[in-house]
RNA sequence: CGGGGCGUAGCGCAGUUGGUAGCGCGCCUGCUUUGGGUGCAGGAUGUCGUCGGUUCAAAUCCGGCCGCCCCGACCA
């Protein structure tokens, strides 16, 4: 039967005639099984020339997903069980949890982002549009601002707090560059929630749940992942993970300790502050060297014999307008989130050359700290350094001796480089950073009163005062995890679906159509597999063997059953798993037993 | 938004010096084949992105616009 009769005979049975697929249970519980022959599965042998990354064509390739317009896809009875089976993974943790599941609207009125602040700086990303009266709506690209109207209006009191709600939405943002598929669309579904707390304390035991509901999300999903500290960015607030698929070809850098298990997001990795290096006696007077047209760091060292590391990179930068200097050792990159967050400004660039030329009154390339009059923020390597080289605020010259504190004054020593591969933990005494790549695929924040102070999102305390209620939020790409796992499991024949989210756990293949015998067996199965609760694809097309094999590699169900004539003369079909190259033969009567137990272990994922 | 590239049949692509469009895959029909995208024969399918210009004549030359992809900037 498939998935249309299924839902058909439930209505025809009068049950829940007007519900939604969504909302009854049998069917949410089981996608059932279908027959290709009666299913759209429109499979490519070329992919189209925009696919690029293998989410993307794999996708479009194997009938999953099909392209509308820039970022924005339709998807096809594939895809969509495998957005469903990852929604229901997430709803049913999220309810465990003890979130409760709301259906915020996608269109909301521009007045609400007006009145947090984020219609002025949001920018772009927010798809905004008038209505016919000429008033300001947007699509929502997430929904702090409706939670807390809808809450605001309906909580007033302690006792109907702490309080986490969810959505699974869809949501727009209007990037910049739409790219990769899935992985970075303008529309995709993510699942939101929100909490809300008459304490931080209480907030960040909500945060320490939420954390664990997503671990325990991404363990069912079957997806190799890793928690990482990560920067707060535009949504503000003090503390923040992200949850990162890891795979080679991620768009995160992520850097973890070998020892402990300090892990972080490049942008937000600690540098471990490092004690003055003692040396013997006091460096010399600041001298001045002639280095005629050597302004990068490669030229400077090669000029005067030494190495990187005893250079100074003096960097200018505008904060908010305003110049700054920013110090890091010759050989490390500055992180201008680390700088952002310490001046406390809302923009930061590097200042354009001829800036630079005016503050430093010297040509690009020979920008130092003596004698600059701006602030000058110096990172923790550059105050340890006994004495270094820098420019000298004067076209081809250099200085050498530099001694921080002695020769300028620092505003502030502190974190502001970019942490690297091989770097010492910041947290633990013995490890080192190792390097991974990322996709994110969900993050968690504690938000404080950053939306409801200013919305004035109140709730009346024990003591009888009013005060803003503290939140958390709490992001998962639903989307991005299909593609986030396409990503990690796929060769060079298709897709290798985990089994929880796997829109088919078997396919099973009919050889011959035409053979009675064959038919009867594979009609056998699929009833019985059916009956017994897996998720089957029958293959019933009229096709030759080498285009089924081909497909069924292609859209990549963790189990394919063949039955073939010879198969069948022995009284056997063939069990292979799509990751392992092993065929098995196995008795007819013993093959919905041994796949239904291969199924079962795996669809809690990694919890099993 | 900066740099680069592309737009011709459902998909992948070719189209020379300007002369009114072709190949492979897919699709339809018949036969054939039947354990890794069978083979043969026949067939259908185009606003050559769009608007304008040059020309007797434009897929081809020129200009505007639109769309798409890649790199960068950007990104709860």
């Amino acid at each position: 039967m498939s998935g249309a009769e299924q839902k058909k005979s439930h209505n025809a049975s009068g049950l829940a005639r007007r519900t939604s697929a969504a909302s009854c249970p049998a069917c949410v519980m089981k996608l059932g099984a279908m027959r290709i022959s009666k299913t759209l599965i429109p499979t490519l042998k070329e992919a189209p020339a925009e696919a690029e990354v293998p989410s993307h064509i794999l996708m479009v390739r194997g009938g999953y997903l099909r392209k509308l317009a820039a970022g924005i896809y339709s998807f096809l009875p594939l895809g969509w069980r495998v957005v469903q089976k990852i929604s229901r993974i997430v709803r049913e943790e999220m309810n465990r949890a003890g979130a409760q599941e709301v259906f915020l609207p996608a269109v909301i009125p521009g007045e609400l982002w007006q009145e947090s602040g984020r219609w002025d700086h949001y920018g772009d990303q927010l798809l905004r549009f008038k209505d016919r009266k000429g008033a300001d709506f947007v699509i929502g690209p997430t929904h702090e601002e409706v939670i807390v109207d809808l809450v605001r209006h309906d909580v007033r009191s302690y006792r109907q707090l702490p309080l986490t709600l969810f959505q699974i939405q869809t949501k727009f943002r209007d990037e910049l560059r739409a790219r990769a598929g899935l992985m970075r669309g303008r529309e995709f579904i993510m699942k939101d929630a929100y909490s809300f707390h008459t304490s931080e304390e209480d907030a960040l035991r909500e945060y320490k749940n939420m954390y664990e509901a997503y671990t325990r999300i991404f363990t069912r999903c079957g997806l190799a992942f890793r928690a990482v500290e990560a920067d707060t960015g535009a949504i503000g607030g003090s503390q923040s993970h992200e949850f990162q698929v890891l795979t080679e070809t991620g768009e995160d850098a992520i850097l973890a300790c070998d020892k402990c298990d300090y892990a972080a997001n490049i942008e937000e990795a600690k540098a471990r502050s490092v004690a003055a290096t003692p040396s013997g006696a006091p460096a010399p007077a600041v001298e001045k060297v002639a280095t005629p047209g050597k302004r990068t760091i490669e030229e400077v060292t090669a000029f005067l014999g030494c190495q990187p590391h005893e250079l100074v990179k003096t960097l200018i930068y505008l904060a908010d307008g305003k110049p700054v200097a920013v110090l890091v050792r010759g050989d490390r990159s500055a992180n201008d989130v680390k700088v952002k967050r310490v001046l406390g400004c809302t923009e930061l660039v590097l200042a354009a050359d001829k800036a630079v030329e005016e503050i430093t009154t010297a040509p690009v390339g020979f920008a130092g700290p003596v004698g600059l009059r701006i602030p000058i923020y110096c990172d923790h390597e550059v105050c340890a350094l006994p004495s270094f080289v820098c420019g000298a605020n004067a076209a081809d010259l250099h200085l050498r001796n530099v001694v921080s504190k002695r020769d300028f004054s620092p505003t502030q020593c502190g974190d502001f480089r970019q942490a690297a591969l091989g770097d010492a933990c910041p947290r633990c005494q013995h490890g080192h950073f190792t390097g991974y790549r990322g996709i994110e695929v969900g993050q968690v924040f504690f938000l404080g009163t950053k939306y409801s102070a200013p919305m004035k999102c109140n709730f009346l305390d024990t003591d009888g005062k009013e005060k803003p209620m503290v939140m958390g939020c709490y992001g998962i790409g639903v989307t991005r995890i299909a593609a986030a796992a396409i990503e990690q499991n796929h060769d060079a024949d298709g897709i290798i679906w985990p089994v929880p989210i796997a829109p088919f756990e078997v396919s099973l293949l009919s050889l011959q159509v035409g053979d009675a015998q064959v038919t009867a067996v594979a009609e056998r199965l699929h009833d019985e597999l059916q009956k017994a609760g897996v998720d089957v694809l029958f293959d019933d097309r009229d096709e030759r063997p080498g285009v089924k094999f081909k497909d069924a590699d292609l859209i990549g169900m963790p189990y394919r059953i063949t039955v073939g004539k010879k198969g069948v003369a022995e009284g056997v079909v063939e069990l292979k798993a799509r990751r392992a190259p092993e065929v098995l033969k196995v008795k007819i009567e013993d093959i919905v037993r041994v796949v239904v137990d291969k199924v079962e272990r795996e669809r809690a994922g990694g919890l099993a």
